[in-house]
DNA sequence: TAATAATTGTGAGGTATGTCACAACTTAGG
DNA sequence: CCTAAGTTGTGACATACCTCACAATTATTA
C-alpha cells in the first residue's frame, strides 16, 4: 500500500503508534501526475512540498535567457519541492517537472507547521531529513569546487547509477553543469 | 554578555523562560581560538559544532593535490561545522581555520541530541536553521550552474559587501570556484 | 504504421578560465 | 624598525569547455 511506504520512510527515523500513524498520514493527500506535467511552476504560490512514492521528477530554474539549469534530481522516497519558497510562502523560483508518470504525497505548509508544532517526534524527523539535505548540497557544493565535468559525470555515475538509466544525457548535462555536446564526449 | 548574543539569536525563532535559558545555556561552553589555529582537522574526530561570537572562519576541503577548496565561510552568528561527520560522529573531511582571532560556543553531539529530544522548541529552532542553510547551499548550487566566474563573484558582493572587505582576494577565489589570477583581473 | 518529436554523436572554431612566472606592494612579528 | 611572509596585479601560453551545425538514431503519439 502507498501509505506503508510513507509510513515506513518516517519510522527509519522515529517510532509512531497506530494512533500516531493514522494522525501524521491524515495531513497529506495523494496526488498523480503524468509525464512533463509541472508539479510547481516559476513564479507560483508554493504551497506543498512532496514525497514521492513513484516516478522521477526534475527541479529547473530558468534563467533570465530562458536556458533551464537541473538544480536536482527527486525519485522514490525523495522529498522534493521549492523549499525557499515553501518555507516562506512565497513565490517559485523554480519549476517542478515530471520526467516520468509520478504519484507523490503532498504536504501544505499549514499541515507541516501543525505536524511540527504539535508533534515533538515529527519536528525531529524532519530535522533529521533537513540535516541530510544540507549536506548532500554541501557536497554537491564540492564536487563543483574539486571536480571538472568528467569527474563530475564519474562521480554522479559511482552514486547514482540507477538514475543514469532512466535520464537522456541532456537532462544529466544540466546537471552536471555542462552541455550536452561536452558530456556526449565522455561517456568511455 | 556574549551569552545574550547566543540567547538573541536563539529567541529570533522560538521562545525561552528565564529556566530554559539557563538550561540550554548549561549545556554549551566557550572557546577561544588564535588566527591561523585549526577549530577541526580533516581525518579527526567531530565532537563539536560551533556558534561564532566573533571571528571569522573557513571550512575547507584539500583534494587529493593538496588544493584547498573553500566550501563555506563562517562569521558572527553562523553556526558551523563539518556538519556530514558531526551528525554521523565519524572523521572530518573537511578542517575549520580561523581567518581572524574567533569566540564561539561549541555544542557537543551528546549535548546537541540531549536538546533536541528533550526540548521540543529547541528540536524546532535547529529545523528552522537546518531548513535555512539547505536553501543557501542550494543557491550556490544554482551559483554555480547559471553564472560563470565574474557573475559569481558580482553577486557575492552584492549579498556580502561586509564580507570582500575582511577576506584576502586568494581566499575569496578559492570559495568562488576561480583562480586567483582569473579573480584578479575582474575588480571592475 | 506513419509521422513527428526527442535523443545522441561528432566536427570546427571561439572563449573563459587555468597555470606558470615574476615583480610590486602590504602586513605581521621579532 | 627590519625582515620575512603573505597579498596582489599582469603577461604569455595552454586547455577545458561552449556554441553552432548537421546527421543518424530512437521514442512517442496520432
Amino acid at each position: 500500500l502507498m501509505e506503508q511506504i510513507l509510513v515506513s520512510h518516517i519510522e527509519k527515523s522515529i517510532t509512531l503508534s497506530e494512533d500516531e500513524i493514522t494522525y501524521v498520514l491524515s495531513h497529506f493527500r495523494t496526488e498523480k501526475f503524468k509525464k512533463k506535467e509541472s508539479i510547481i511552476q516559476a513564479g507560483s504560490r508554493v504551497n506543498d512540498c512532496y514525497f514521492i512514492i513513484k516516478g522521477l521528477l526534475k527541479l529547473v530554474y530558468t534563467d533570465k535567457n530562458g536556458k533551464p539549469h537541473l538544480v536536482s534530481f527527486a525519485m522514490e522516497e525523495w522529498w522534493e519541492s521549492d523549499f525557499s519558497a515553501y518555507f516562506s510562502q512565497t513565490s517559485a523560483k523554480m519549476s517542478l517537472q515530471c520526467i516520468e508518470d509520478t504519484i507523490v504525497f503532498s504536504l501544505s505548509f499549514k499541515n507541516y507547521q501543525k505536524l511540527v508544532t504539535e508533534m515533538p517526534k515529527m519536528s525531529y524527523f524532519f530535522l533529521e531529513k533537513s540535516n541530510a539535505g544540507h549536506c548532500a548540497a554541501q557536497n554537491r557544493i564540492l564536487s563543483f569546487l574539486t571536480a571538472n565535468a568528467q569527474e563530475r559525470y564519474e562521480q554522479l555515475l559511482q552514486q547514482q547509477p540507477l538514475l543514469l538509466q532512466r535520464v537522456p544525457k541532456t537532462i544529466l548535462a544540466s546537471y552536471l553543469g555542462v552541455s550536452r555536446e561536452t558530456l556526449s564526449r565522455f561517456s568511455f
